[in-house]
RNA sequence: GGGCUCGUAGAUCAGUGGCAGAUCGCUUCCUUCGCAAGGAAGAGGCCCCGGGUUCAAAUCCCGGCGAGUCCA
């Protein structure tokens, strides 16, 4: 670390007067104005100061405090940014939610590829973090969502000039302490009691000096100057361990916490007080959570004290609550009592603005990714309502938070909170059930309910362990929750590892050669070009040919690649396949070309027409869909084909047949519009601020321009190929949905022929059918199903006829050989029938008090052997000996049995031996 | 993306390779001035679909479709 001690010496500390110390308690090093102090400033080592003691001139509301912060960085040359999504897996692959506003930014604009929005900036981007999720509401100050306010400026170093994204140096560490120490002087600390701590970051493979800002016990921003990467070679070792070295890029990230400065303005006894009063009061008077002034004096006492301690989790805060009542003088379940009501509403307060930040950015619940951990959020939310008593619908709740928020996508937010919270209850009821079940099962037997059961409830259908508890009690059962439960339902979990397998044995060859120019995007209607061929590189299976320029597609953004041929002068080689590498575009042949020859390129038009339709065609099915099923239909995945394509989208439920009629309505609308389809290349922060987010519904591509598609009223960033207008396309048939996972349907639709195509065989079938039953094909529907009851009616005639044939049978009719055995008359028959009927028939005997045995060669050799109740013959014996017969086996009940085997011929030989071994079954 | 669980009467679910079951609901009748309740009788099943194993599959195996749930 002291390697990178010289780092802080900066020349504003210096100008100010600071004076870097050690601190008493804790050993970190710090700066400060005050040269007696003697600790950090941060709890344990210090006390909060600002609680009844306000640490700014004025009370700041949440949202006065965000505007205060952004016009103080506008004021000095910052552009303000809007926020970006919560939903960060929407940007990068790396990680679910926003966390930091410098997610913003990873990986593109921190590495330098892409420019940033403005340089410097400022934002206030809410994040949400899930690791605290259980202290929010308990400790005071801890939050699942939160906006972290923040001014980034993105530099690089002189000698790598024109190499990134961005050039040169806006400001670095000097300039970002001052404007933070100025930030804090407006709004008028008092400097003296400000601390800075030094205190290294590491993260996600970057890394660099920081410095966490303390004011009166509370960390208020934490300045990060990231300019380190990971490299095994690097010269400095920091506190993960790793190696790290200096990167051309070096970028501003600071973090200043709005919740706490908005805290820090009101000096209230918890952070939630200052920043949800209206909804903190409407849920105390929705649960009826009423106090005394006594009872609140406590209330507020005891918050002033936790508040005071050292508590980070909730173990502690539950071995704090004794020393607090101690403290208090009052019994720890009497403040149990009076606090823990509390802490749910402020934990429904902050979980609700949680859900309205999800939902809001168009975050679906699923059973996957960011949609899980919205479900989870919202059916904790929901126990914590059931809880305390708060009986105000869910989605009311979080509307309240949408509403301050801003959302204009309300309606949507509600429905599928209602809709969601509408799929707990059932989970709740069906796993109630359940546990009733199995709680009384265990109750009987007197035995505990074992973990196991406890672990597959909760793995397997979603319920709580303290559920089961609760059903479990009144069912009268024992249940023992271990401590480490949840990490024993992680050990159900446990996968191994899998090795990557990289091969990596990339020739430098590969890598010299200069990036293909791309003709496909000029005129995408061209399907013929020359070419140079630069290299040649021989694989198992063919080569692969890089080119100077090319008209053929490759793979990419769910567009298969284009096939087709190059042609010299003396042959033609065949394209199967062609694969983009940084920018190098190999076509996969079958035959060899030799470098440095001309080459004139084919490619198949059919087949890229197919696909450019399919493409443009998938641009308007999301358009259409978006219309249809709301505005918050997002691309989840898609791929493109010759025959059919698909894109699957984000829905809370399954789209009905009536709205998939009218995606296709609304999608072939549009075609017959016959708009021009139209492609730009402008500066991506142009197109960020005209058409927002929603570009990228395949992915962020990086680069300063990015290229936009235009269809209709439609526009997304592409890389594809597309047809000239809409009209092109011909025609879009929907052909399927499916539910790929829980909160994304699958869209499968044809465009031109295909569409022609797969209308077509469907229509064949249709007359198939209807030739089958004879009808037109209106009235297949009607007839088909009067065909299927007509078909279940015989089935049952055929049963009830067979009952009747089986009782005459019995009475006499049947002429079968009778035998006598003992006391008893056995009749034994040969009756080429199915089982059932012999079923039937042997039964309808043994009422009559005889033994039967029937045999059948209808289906193979069958037996069925009945048994009336007082006769002491095995039915399972019999039929097992008489099975062996004809190559088989058999058993049953001793009452009935039935069996059989492949071997008719030796049918009647067994069926002869039937007196011989019921007798001998007998004797037995 | 991966793991686990489940698809049987209108609903909720039993069913351990060998005759398709329970409870509620439904229909009819009895009892009643009427209703609730009670009694009696009855209807209602492509055991999700398709393969396989087996003499025999609701049951075992594989695949598909549908649903639930946990984890990353």
């Amino acid at each position: 670390m002291s390697e990178l001690e010289e780092e802080y010496r900066l020349e504003y500390f210096e100008e100010e007067g600071f004076e870097r110390k050690d601190c008493s308690k804790c050993g970190a090093h710090f700066w400060t104005r005050d040269h007696d102090r003697t600790t950090c400033g941060e709890p344990p080592c210090d006390e909060y100061g600002f609680i009844d003691n306000p640490g700014f001139d004025e009370e700041y509301s949440l949202e006065e405090m965000r505007e205060t912060f952004l016009s103080f960085f506008e004021e000095y040359d910052h552009e303000r940014i809007d926020p970006y999504p919560v939903a960060a897996n929407r940007w990068r692959e790396d990680v679910l939610l926003t966390q930091a506003s410098v997610y913003d930014f990873q990986p593109l604009v921190t590495s330098g590829q892409t420019p940033p929005p403005a340089n410097p900036l400022t934002i206030s981007q809410p994040c949400i973090r899930m690791q605290d999720i259980d202290n929010v509401g308990k400790t005071g100050r801890h939050t699942m969502a939160f906006e972290m306010m923040a001014h980034h400026a993105f530099n690089t170093r002189e000698d790598a000039e024109g190499e990134y994204a961005y050039d040169g140096e806006v400001y670095w560490k000097d300039r970002t302490v001052e404007l933070c120490d100025t930030l804090l002087a407006d709004l008028g600390a008092d400097l003296e009691e400000v601390t800075y701590i030094e205190d290294p970051w590491v993260g996600g493979g970057n890394a660099g000096p920081a410095i966490e800002v303390i004011y009166r016990g509370l960390e208020i921003a934490t300045l990060v100057f990231m300019c380190m990467e990971r490299d095994p070679d690097g010269e400095y070792e920091l506190k993960d361990g790793n190696r790290y070295s200096y990167m051309d890029t070096y970028v501003v990230d600071t973090g200043y916490g709005l919740e706490r400065w908005t805290w820090m303005s009101q000096g209230t006894a918890t952070v939630y007080e200052a920043i949800y009063p209206e909804m903190i009061a409407f849920l105390k008077d929705n649960a009826d959570v009423d106090h005394t002034d006594e009872e609140a004096e406590v209330v507020a006492r005891a918050a002033r004290l936790s508040g005071n301690l050292d508590i980070d989790d909730v173990d502690d805060v539950e071995a704090a609550r004794g020393d607090i009542a101690t403290q208090l003088g009052v019994d720890t379940d009497e403040l149990r009592g009076l606090v823990e009501p509390l802490e749910d509403l402020y934990a429904i307060a902050d979980h609700c603005r949680t859900l309205a930040y999800m939902f809001g950015d168009g975050i679906v619940p699923s059973n996957v990714g960011t949609g899980y951990l919205a479900r989870m959020v919202l059916r904790r939310t929901k126990r914590l309502c059931d809880n305390v008593g708060v009986d105000a619908p869910l989605d009311e709740l979080v509307d309240m938070q949408a509403d301050r928020l801003g959302y204009e996508n309300r309606d949507t937010v509600r429905d599928v909170v209602r809709t969601e919270v509408e799929k707990y209850r059932e989970t709740l009821e069906r796993g109630g059930r359940r546990v009733e079940q199995l709680a009384g099962e265990y109750a009987e037997r007197g035995e505990t309910i074992p973990t196991e059961e406890l672990i597959e409830l909760y793995d397997s259908h979603g319920i709580q362990p303290d559920m089961v508890e609760g059903i479990a009690t009144d069912a009268g059962a024992d249940v023992d929750v271990p401590d480490d439960f949840y990490s024993l339902v992680a050990q159900r979990h446990d996968t191994a590892g899998e090795a990557e397998a990289e091969p990596s044995e990339e020739q430098e060859r590969f890598e010299d050669l200069p990036e293909t120019e791309k003709l496909y995007y000029d005129d995408q209607q061209r399907t013929q070009f020359e070419a140079v061929v630069l290299d040649v590189f021989e694989l198992e299976d063919g080569y692969d040919v890089v080119l100077d320029q090319t008209m053929f597609y490759p793979e990419g953004g769910g567009q298969p690649a284009d096939t087709g041929t190059l042609s010299t002068e003396e042959s033609t080689v065949t394209v199967t396949d062609v694969q983009i590498e940084d920018g190098v575009i190999r076509h996969r042949t079958d035959e060899k070309l030799g470098k440095g020859e001309f080459v004139n390129g084919q490619i198949d038009a059919g087949r890229r027409r197919q696909l450019m339709r399919h493409h443009t065609a998938t641009h308007i099915v999301i358009h259409a869909a978006r219309q249809v099923l709301g505005e918050h239909i997002r691309q989840a995945g898609a791929q493109k084909g010759v025959d059919s394509s698909r894109i699957d989208v984000r829905h809370y439920e399954r789209i009905s047949r009536e709205e998939i009629r009218e995606i296709e309505l609304l999608a072939n609308e549009i075609v017959m519009d016959n708009s021009a389809v139209s492609q730009e290349w402008p500066h991506r922060n142009d197109a960020e601020a005209e058409y927002g987010f929603d570009l990228y519904q395949g992915g962020i591509p990086p680069g300063t321009h990015i290229r936009l598609i235009h269809v209709d009223e439609d526009t997304q960033a592409c890389g594809g190929t597309h047809v000239a207008r809409t009209g092109d396309i011909g025609t879009i048939k929907i052909l399927s949905t499916e539910r790929v996972q829980d909160g994304v349907e699958r869209i499968t639709f044809a465009a031109g022929e295909a569409a022609i195509g797969s209308t077509q065989r469907k229509e064949d079938a249709l007359y198939e059918a209807a030739e089958i039953l004879d009808v037109s094909p209106p009235e297949v529907p009607d007839t088909a199903e009067r065909f299927f009851e007509e078909w279940k009616g015989r089935g049952k005639r055929i049963e009830e006829l067979k009952e009747q044939l089986a009782d005459a049978r019995a009475s006499g009719g049947g002429g079968g050989e009778e035998i006598e055995i003992g006391e008893t008359t056995a009749v034994v028959q040969r009756l080429d029938a199915d089982m059932d009927e012999l079923r039937a028939t042997a039964n309808a005997i043994a009422e009559e008090g005889k033994v039967a045995v029937f045999a059948s060669g209808a289906s193979g050799a069958q037996f069925v052997v009945a048994v009336p109740e007082d006769v002491s013959v095995n039915a399972g014996e019999v039929v097992g000996e008489l099975a062996g017969r004809v190559g088989g086996g058999g058993g049953g009940p001793p009452d009935f049995a039935q069996g059989g085997g492949p071997d008719v011929e030796a049918l009647d030989d067994a069926l002869a031996d039937v007196p011989d071994v019921l007798r001998q079954v007998l004797d037995v």
